[in-house]
DNA sequence: TCGCAATCGTTCGTCACACTAACGTTAGTC
DNA sequence: GACTAACGTTAGTGTGACGAACGATTGCGA
C-alpha cells in the first residue's frame, strides 16, 4: 500500500558514519521545509531575509548577505521576490549611491509572522521523534558544530 | 589576517532554528567531505558501494541502489567510475542477463580500507568539538530521525 | 587633487546533485 | 505466446551553492 520497495538496509559501515547521517537528515528537513515553504509561494530565503530586517532594521543588501549567508549574488533574486509580493522596499541609499536601502513592509510583517508559524510547526514535525529534552540537546549539538567550524554565528 | 568579512551575526529567530542549523551543519560537513575525498579522486558514493559490496558481497545495480539510496540512473556513472580504477568489476550475470553482478576487486578492498580512514579521520574533524558522549548522543539522535521519517535505515 | 583600490549591486555562467522520463532488453506469468 | 514487470542505461530537468566580471560609486593615500 505505501512502499513497495523491499527495503533493504544499508550497510553498517555507512549507518555510522555521522557525516552521512547528517546529510541525510539534512535533505529530509530541507525538503520538507521547502515543500511547505513552495505550498505557500516561500522560500526559506524570504524568511531569513525578512527576519533578519525584522530583528536588524532596514540594511543594504550587503549586510543582509552577510548576516543570512546568502551570496551576494542570488540575494538580488530574493529581494525581486520579496518586492514582488509586497513585503520589502527596496531604495536607493541617498547617504552611498551605491547601496540599496531594504525596507521590511506592513505585510512583510505579516507574512513573517506566518512564516513563523509555520516553521515551528514544521519543526516540530521534523523533530517529532525526540523528547523535549533531547531537542534541546539536538540544536546545541549543531550550534556547538557551527560555532566551531563556521567562526559565525 | 584570516578574514576580513565584519562576521556579522544572524537574527536570533534564524539562529534557533532546528531545521535551519541542520541544514548549515550538513553543509559545512558535506563539504569537508567533498573536498577530502575529491583529493584522492573518490566520492562519497564511491565509499557507499565500496563498504556495500564488503558487506554484502557481490550485488547487482538494483540492489545496490536500494542499499545506498543512490539513484538506479545515477549509479551507472560511480561504476563507470569504479571500474575505471579497477575497484570493482560489472559483469553480466549469467542468471539472469538484466542484471549486472558488480564484484569488489582486491584493490577495491584496499581503497575501502583507506578510505575508512579517511572519512574516520573527517568524523573527529566535523566533530571536533564534542566529547566523545556528545559524539555518540548526537549520531543517536540522527539515527532517531533517520529511522523516524525515512523508514529505511 | 588626482588616481587607485575597495565596495555595492547585478548579470552571467558553472558545477554538482536529486530526481524523472523513456527505452531496449530480458524474465516471469496467465 | 501476449502482458507485465524488472533491469540497466541515456537524456534531461530543476535547484542550490558558488565564482567571475563589470559599471557605478566611494574613500584613501600620494
Amino acid at each position: 500500500m505505501t512502499e513497495s520497495t523491499p527495503e533493504l538496509v544499508a550497510a553498517a559501515r555507512l549507518r555510522n558514519l555521522p557525516t552521512r547521517l547528517l546529510s541525510l537528515a539534512a535533505m529530509h528537513s530541507d525538503r520538507r521545509v521547502n515543500e511547505a515553504l513552495g505550498r505557500v509561494d516561500a522560500r526559506k530565503w524570504h524568511y531569513a531575509v525578512l527576519a533578519t530586517l525584522d530583528e536588524f532594521g532596514a540594511a543594504s543588501q550587503a549586510e543582509l548577505s552577510d548576516r543570512t549567508r546568502i551570496y551576494r549574488s542570488d540575494l538580488v533574486a530574493v529581494i525581486n521576490e520579496l518586492t514582488d509580493r509586497g513585503f520589502v522596499e527596496r531604495a536607493a541609499d541617498p547617504s552611498d549611491r551605491r547601496r540599496n536601502v531594504v525596507t521590511l513592509t506592513r505585510q512583510g510583517r505579516r507574512q513573517l509572522l506566518k512564516l513563523d508559524k509555520l516553521l515551528a510547526e514544521l519543526g516540530d514535525e521534523v523533530l517529532a521523534p525526540l523528547t523535549e529534552a533531547e531537542r534541546e540537546q539536538f540544536t546545541r549539538l549543531l550550534t556547538v558544530l557551527l560555532r566551531y567550524h563556521d567562526q559565525g554565528m
